[in-house]
DNA sequence: CGCAAGGTTGAAGCGCATCAATGTAAGTGG
DNA sequence: CCACTTACATTGATGCGCTTCAACCTTGCG
């Protein structure tokens, strides 16, 4: 979502499989948009055939509410996060949540995950200022909490990252 | 929304004629809990007869995803107020919010409203101490922006406070 | 009266922003 | 092949915004 002012807040991480969101599957609605950060498949709906689908066959309202569930309680976390977080904090557990989405899809080698993000889409998600986004991250590493190469992270030590995460 | 350590984020505001929340509708889900600051008048809904009466009536559902894409905007402008505004931003934008939507439903007299928040709730919302409340409200006072009387609060100089909120 | 809830104010300090400089690697045109 | 640029990462210095801690005041209430 971009700001006013040119500053911009990233509310999630499409990975695949992910709708883009459950709202837009009913209405072209644009607050937001998308950007991909790596090469990407994407499939469209027809919002028309959609509705018929849906009217016609109850049990996939069914998974879409189940759908609209989790985009709200993502959207909940994430407030809460951004209010009553420290930079760590909001750092660790995007690592973590990150992680825990790809080992859920079996994208995830031992403790390694594809990591493709820059510091700045960090700060993005975390409204952070990158400069302390990378020295968060240098921290971390310092820790030796993870451990980054170009475009992978290795989760080194996942019991002090949560403790840095507070979950 | 309570956090595993006592403190608490506040989502939301219900005023007359709110749903607690759409995907309440459909799941007994308790991620968070509801509080009355005021006296209350609410009803209940049957899910099941909820669902038949969907599916019978298109123009339900319609309105049904209308409050969803609401609800999801107002849930992704909050992440956005919590992680790029400052205290000064987020506590005019909570006050000229609930004027906007007090004064939609006819509950605004010339600039004034009933206003039953204790400091403690607006920091609640906004994610900051009461103590840091205090001081921007007695700022917002001292420079003739609001005027609080025992339960309610007047704007005085609209333009002003909208300037605060960089709105 | 004593107590609880809410509001106000001051002092001190930390967390993060801001500003600025420097480094490195990859890509681009002459 | 070199000069230049662009994207990203890193590091230091400084300061503001907000928290924390603490005290005190007011009001309403059993």
């Amino acid at each position: 979502m971009t700001l006013p002012d040119g500053r911009r807040q990233i509310l999630s991480f499409l990975l695949p499989g992910d709708i883009v969101s459950t709202v837009l599957l009913f209405e072209p609605v644009s607050q937001c948009s998308v950007e991909a950060i790596t090469e990407v498949h994407y499939r469209i709906f027809n919002r028309n055939e959609l509705k018929d689908l849906l009217l016609k066959h109850p049990y996939l309202s069914d998974k879409l509410f189940r759908l609209w569930i989790d985009e709200k309680a993502r959207a909940n976390q994430l407030a809460v996060d951004l209010a009553r977080s420290t930079a760590d904090e909001r750092i660790a557990r995007l690592i973590l949540n990150l992680f825990d989405r790809l080992a859920r899809r079996g994208m995830a080698r031992d403790q390694t995950i594809d990591f493709p993000l820059r510091q700045h889409h960090i700060a993005g998600a975390t409204g952070l200022t990158v400069v302390h986004v990378n020295r968060v991250l240098s921290e971390f590493r310092r820790a030796s909490l993870i451990e980054t190469n170009e475009r992978s992270l290795t989760i080194l030590d996942p019991i002090g990252l949560r403790r840095a995460a507070n979950m």
